[in-house]
DNA sequence: ATCCAGGCTG
DNA sequence: CAGCCTGGAT
């Protein structure tokens, strides 16, 4: 581990002084100004924190005339910020420290972590920063840094990922320099290791960078998307005549491509389901139909997908066969055996409908 | 218009 | 592990 992680220490420690960036809470001790300004951080970036860093620090000198505000004042003053707990926790941890702390902020990583609005990023810069535990951060930034140099792919947003992270930057981490250490990393993170289209050519680090050197800086780290489950409802029409039924093949851009279901509407919301398919009004001026309705709600659960379908029967008199061909055709839909159905490859979803058919003409 | 980043809490 | 918020990117 030291001997591949020297190189990388080396080089970041010689990056960091000659390209840090100049701000306010750098270059001090004071671990009111290092917790208040990490706290504004959190979820934001510095432009954006800056201006209120510096209107809490003027209002709020210390620890204690920030417990000994109100709440209301506090919020008034964090409005527009975002993430509002952050601003109650904040109040919250600057009485407890008063009350329980004597006005003295808690000075190890541990007893950091004790207090509101403080996880481990947070209590690792202070604990650092302030007192120069060797304790390493681990942010967003850390994460990308680490995962591209040392090529590391396991899922940053996995329990696990945090681990991994955490135990190798703390392997890492210089016990003699830790504050240089985490504020080098990060801000080799926010300035040269960027998630987007980093310059890797004038990169210091990059002949020994995992990512770089496997053309793999583009796919790490790995972040696994929390997949938001989108919920769909298709009203389908199982159109019969005589022997016939009407299908379509699905295409490309979207689920089941290249399975075979039958023509449908999609609606925005279960509500909608009094509607009236609307290709049945098409079909209906030029021919009697008769539509059998159904309550049923099919669930489908896909990876990213939740659908809920409903199937209404519709029966073509035979006479109206040419009619109904030349209507398929036109939208692309086939009209084929239902026998021959069997043949062909179907989502589930359409399985189960057809076995349920099945069971319900015995 | 939609998507995304980003620590902590309960 | 979802929910919290905003501004910036797309």
């Amino acid at each position: 581990m030291i001997l591949i992680s020297d190189p990388f220490v080396h080089t970041l420690l010689e990056w960091y002084p000659h390209n840090k960036r100049d701000l306010p809470w750098r270059n001090t001790n004071n671990p009111y100004i290092i917790w208040l300004s990490e706290i504004i951080l959190q979820q934001t970036r510095v432009a954006q924190g800056l201006p209120y860093f510096e209107k809490f620090l003027e209002n709020f000198p210390n620890v204690e005339d920030l417990a000994n505000s109100s709440e209301e004042m506090v919020m008034r003053l964090w409005q527009g910020l975002g993430y509002y707990s952050r601003a109650r926790n904040l109040h919250r941890c600057a009485q407890d420290i008063r009350d329980f702390h004597s006005g003295i902020f808690p000075d190890s990583y541990q007893s950091l972590l004790q207090l509101k609005g403080i996880g481990s990023y947070t209590a690792a810069a202070i604990a650092s920063f302030a007192f120069n535990e060797p304790v390493a951060v681990v942010d967003g930034n850390v994460f990308r840094v680490l995962a591209r140099y040392f090529g590391i792919a396991t899922d940053i947003a996995s329990n696990t990922g945090k681990k991994e992270f955490e135990a190798l930057a703390n392997a890492i981490i210089p016990k003699d320099k830790p504050a240089e250490f985490n504020q080098a990393i990060m801000e080799f993170g926010a300035l040269q290791c960027v998630p987007k289209n980093p310059n890797c050519d004038q990169c210091p680090m990059k002949a020994g960078c995992f990512a770089f050197n496997n053309d793999l800086v583009h796919s790490l780290p790995v972040k696994i998307k929390k997949l938001k489950i989108k919920e769909r409802y298709f009203r389908y029409a199982f159109i019969l005549c005589e022997n016939e039924v009407v299908v379509r093949r699905r295409g490309e851009g979207d689920i089941w491509q290249g399975l075979h279901d039958f023509p449908m509407d999609e609606l925005s919301s279960q509500n909608e389901s009094e509607r009236q398919i609307g290709f049945l009004k098409e079909i209906q001026g030029f021919m009697t139909i008769y539509v059998n309705e159904s309550e049923k709600w099919y669930k489908h659960i896909l990876t990213h997908q939740r659908i809920f379908a409903n199937f209404a029967t519709v029966i073509v008199q035979k006479e109206y066969r040419s009619i109904l061909k030349e209507w398929a055709d036109k939208k692309g839909f086939q009209l084929i055996d239902f026998e021959k159905l069997e043949d062909l490859g179907k989502p589930r979803l359409i399985v189960k409908f057809l076995d349920d058919q099945k069971l319900s003409l015995n």
